[in-house]
DNA sequence: ATTAACATACCAACCAGTTGGTTTTTAATT
DNA sequence: AATTAAAAACCAACTGGTTGGTATGTTAAT
């Protein structure tokens, strides 16, 4: 793994654990087994990195999520849904799992680093657009004179993800994932009538 | 008011825009009108302001909660959630809400400050066992056959709750509180058979 | 020989926390 | 009511360690 990619990992494993500004340079260039002089080589600054990081894991997620479940064999709408909400209810029991970096980043930054609250919106944003196709499709498919809006049912989806994890980190309970998202679950099924 | 709360209201106010880290000792005495020495007068260090903040916060939350819906009045447990769920949709619209600090504070400092972090515990869970309680009446009354369990139901809206206001950091945009609150509203009131 | 890819050593700014005071309030005594 | 001692409330200036960032290298491959 070349170096670059070394510090990208390094500082989104420490600003996964203690958020963005307590990840200080020097712990990210220790742990990345590199030295500050490489890192002002590859990153202008720390915002710099902290855009790249989101990005970067933002990309492992969406690889993740296609890998796994979505796209590749299931040609319904509805059961692609279902099974993303599998992977996250399945995903929250691996110990590696340890949040959203794009939570983190909102949460921490929105109002000190403009130009990262605005790469984290971008994500978020073309997340719940994807999500609201296959509810657009499902909705066409099985429930076509329901009043829901695909669009919020997406963007709820992601809160819904986004506060379980906050409520984990409070409680040290990674079970909190599972439970909002079985919530979370029965609603979707209540909607589309099953 | 004295100089104490002036300083919990100044560092309440900065924590609620920058976190915890981002908001400095001197910002806050600053902000106070005090100076150093008075803040480590009243505080022994950062993390027992901290601390303090968060119970402050609380407390402030939930006589706002109990000032303007809930257990004052009103005698049945669904609409004192209905009226919880109404004041939180309202209260988005006042730009002077700027999201929760418990939320906050656990995403920053789960694991950095583990003193910071229980408090934001206890909260969340005292919450919660205040809002399981009139779901459990509720389900009494309305819903006794139902299998969804009142805890889970009251975990769930804190939550949505959280999440909704990560979304709204980063979209910069509070009508998300109030979509993902209608969201969570359907579904009580799917629940509760209305 | 040039350049990309690193490393070393350093700095100015900033940070939480301390020191060593001064002022204000309280309470006891005259 | 006046005096005073003591404690509580408050403050300006400082400190030592840390931080993001830089200036100046060195090395290896083209």
């Amino acid at each position: 793994m070349d170096k670059k990619t070394k510090i990208l990992e390094s500082a989104q494993s420490l600003m996964l654990d203690k958020g963005f500004i307590a990840s200080t340079v020097d712990d990210i260039c220790e742990k990345a087994g590199v030295t500050k002089g490489s890192f002002f080589y590859y990153f202008k600054d720390k915002e710099e990195l902290g855009k790249n990081v989101a990005l970067h894991f933002a990309c492992c997620q969406q690889e993740m999520i296609q890998e796994n479940c979505c796209l590749k064999d299931e040609s319904d709408p509805l059961k692609r849904i279902y099974n993303l909400l599998g992977l996250v209810y399945e995903s929250s029991n691996d110990p590696r799992n340890k949040g959203c970096l794009i939570g983190i980043f909102s949460q921490e930054l929105s109002e000190t680093h403009p130009n990262i609250r605005k790469v984290c919106e971008k994500i978020f944003n073309s997340f719940i657009e994807e999500l609201k196709k296959d509810f657009s499709l499902a909705k066409e498919k099985y429930a076509p004179k329901a009043s829901f809006k695909p669009e919020e049912l997406a963007e709820y989806f992601l809160a819904t993800i986004q506060g379980s994890l906050i409520l984990m980190r409070a409680k040290k309970d990674n079970k909190v994932v599972q439970r909002s998202v079985t919530q979370y679950k029965e609603y979707v099924k209540m909607l589309f009538g099953r």
